[in-house]
RNA sequence: GUGAGUGUAGCACAAUGGUAGUGCACCAGAUUGUGGAUCUGGGCGUUGUGGGUUCGAGCCCCAUCACUCACCCCA
């Protein structure tokens, strides 16, 4: 083989689509029953764009963008996740002007540079939703109630709903200080990277897996003490209107997201079995100011991402197998072929799926063809068929077989298939 | 970026250092105009690649590549 397909990149093949195509349907149905619309915005940006808005100091930002210098010279990145290019196209187009609130959604590709492994892949799938401009805690339910409804949906077993709220631009940097001081104080119980991260990112440290980190940080300051009254009223409210809802979640205080755009609730979909050491299935936040650092006025935002290629890992098998044709024509001879084929075309033209045998070889092969091919009835024409002026049905099933005359068998053959 | 495991036919897997095999799938025949089941026959291959040890390597050693899983990170 001259090539193979690029490390970490899947070829998404036939027998898998039907799969990615109903939770494409799932999702497409469900965002309308929301008031979602869909919005296409390209892959590729640039590169200042996801600097910007996902934080300098994350993995994803430092080293794991498909980031290049065109022929022209400008810096582009493929895009590692949809909100920021959402959030450029919501700004750049002026959406806030026509209506105070704006429900988008997104599916496609996203890039990231990373070790392959299961469940996670250099490209990948996300299928994403944004509202922008409404702060309320009930477009947080709402959201949430979407993303809860879309697993209900799909029958996903084995995923849980978690959620917290990491305070805003006021009350968040005062649990910052008092966590990493917390943190320096056990320094030497913390693992290298937790160490280095008291300075880069305290709060990554309270989700460290480290035994030594879990030991030291049982006992860490809680951010929902430090709440300011705005942050605290809000999760409240939240919380509350799930509960209204009958939406099942729970509290998960160490919960941290790795985009620095998160504010107040952010969430995850996590999967409690299966899905490998990749157990986020989905997961988002409110980022309220993104839209600001973007350009744009002030907006508040909430949004969320799925994986799909860890959505499917987790969906019940599908044993049901694909359909076949309604009708597959078997003809011996050039002339029976050649009528055959005319058969065919006039189904297809009627919008039923026919099938002919293009090598003509013999009938026994023909049959085998047919039968492989999942068809549920045969048209056979023979030499004698096509003397007689008939052709015989044949149903797979029943291997009952009827003869019809020729004189106008498309459309007859129409009407009994359609 | 770090670590571990695995590379044999289209697929799934065997083979105490001594002639590379089994199942599934594929093709043909038994059935000269009727698919699936059964039986019979057929081709399955530079054992990932390159070196080394050995009379002899799929097997042992080294390197390399690929894949997988995990760390990290994250959807």
């Amino acid at each position: 083989m001259l090539t193979k397909a690029i490390k970490g990149v899947k070829d998404i093949l036939p027998q898998d689509v039907a799969r990615w195509q109903a939770v494409e349907r799932a999702a497409r149905e469900l965002f309308k029953v929301y008031g979602f619309s869909e919005v296409r915005v390209p892959i590729i940006e640039h590169t200042v764009l996801f600097t910007r808005s996902i934080g300098t100091t994350s993995d994803i930002v430092e080293k794991e963008m498909y980031a290049f210098t065109d022929r022209g010279g400008d810096e582009i990145t493929l895009r590692p996740e949809g909100t920021a290019g959402v959030v450029r196209a919501f700004v750049e187009h002026k959406m806030y002007a026509t209506n105070p609130i704006t429900k988008i959604f997104y599916m496609g590709p996203m890039f990231r540079r990373e070790r392959p492994q299961a469940g996670r892949l250099r490209q990948f799938h996300q299928i994403g939703a944004e509202v922008l401009g409404g702060a309320e805690p009930s477009v947080d339910v709402d959201v949430l109630a979407l993303l809860y409804d879309f697993f209900q949906r799909l029958g996903v077993q084995g995923v849980a709903l978690q959620i917290n709220s990491l305070g805003c631009k006021d009350c968040r940097p005062r649990y910052r200080e008092a966590l990493k001081s917390f943190l320096d104080a056990r320094r030497d119980m913390l693992c290298e990277d937790c160490q280095r991260r008291i300075e880069t990112n305290p709060l990554r440290a309270l989700d460290c897996k480290a035994a030594g980190c879990k030991v030291a940080t049982a006992d860490a300051p809680d951010m929902s003490e430090y709440l300011d009254d705005g942050c605290r009223d809000h999760f409240a409210a939240v919380r509350q209107g799930l509960d209204d809802l009958g939406i099942v979640y729970s509290i998960n205080k160490r919960m941290v997201r790795g985009l620095d755009y998160y504010s107040r609730t952010t969430f995850e979909m996590v999967a409690t079995d299966k899905a490998g050491a990749q157990n986020a299935v989905a997961a988002g936040g409110r980022y309220d100011g993104l839209v600001e650092e973007l350009g744009g006025p002030s907006t508040p935002g909430i949004g969320f991402a799925m994986g799909v290629e860890r959505l499917i890992l987790m969906l019940p098998e599908d044993g049901t197998p694909a359909p076949g044709p309604a009708l597959f024509v078997a003809a011996l001879g050039d002339e029976a072929q050649r009528l055959g084929r005319r058969v065919a075309h006039g189904l297809r033209k009627s919008g039923v799926w026919a099938e002919y045998d293009y090598a003509g070889a013999s009938l026994k092969s023909q049959m085998k063809k047919a039968d492989r091919s999942g068809a549920s009835r045969v048209l056979i024409i023979g030499e004698d068929e096509l003397a007689k002026g008939v052709g015989i049905l044949r149903d797979m099933k029943t291997k009952e077989q009827a003869e019809l005359p020729l004189e106008g068998i498309t459309g007859e053959l129409v009407k009994r298939l359609s």
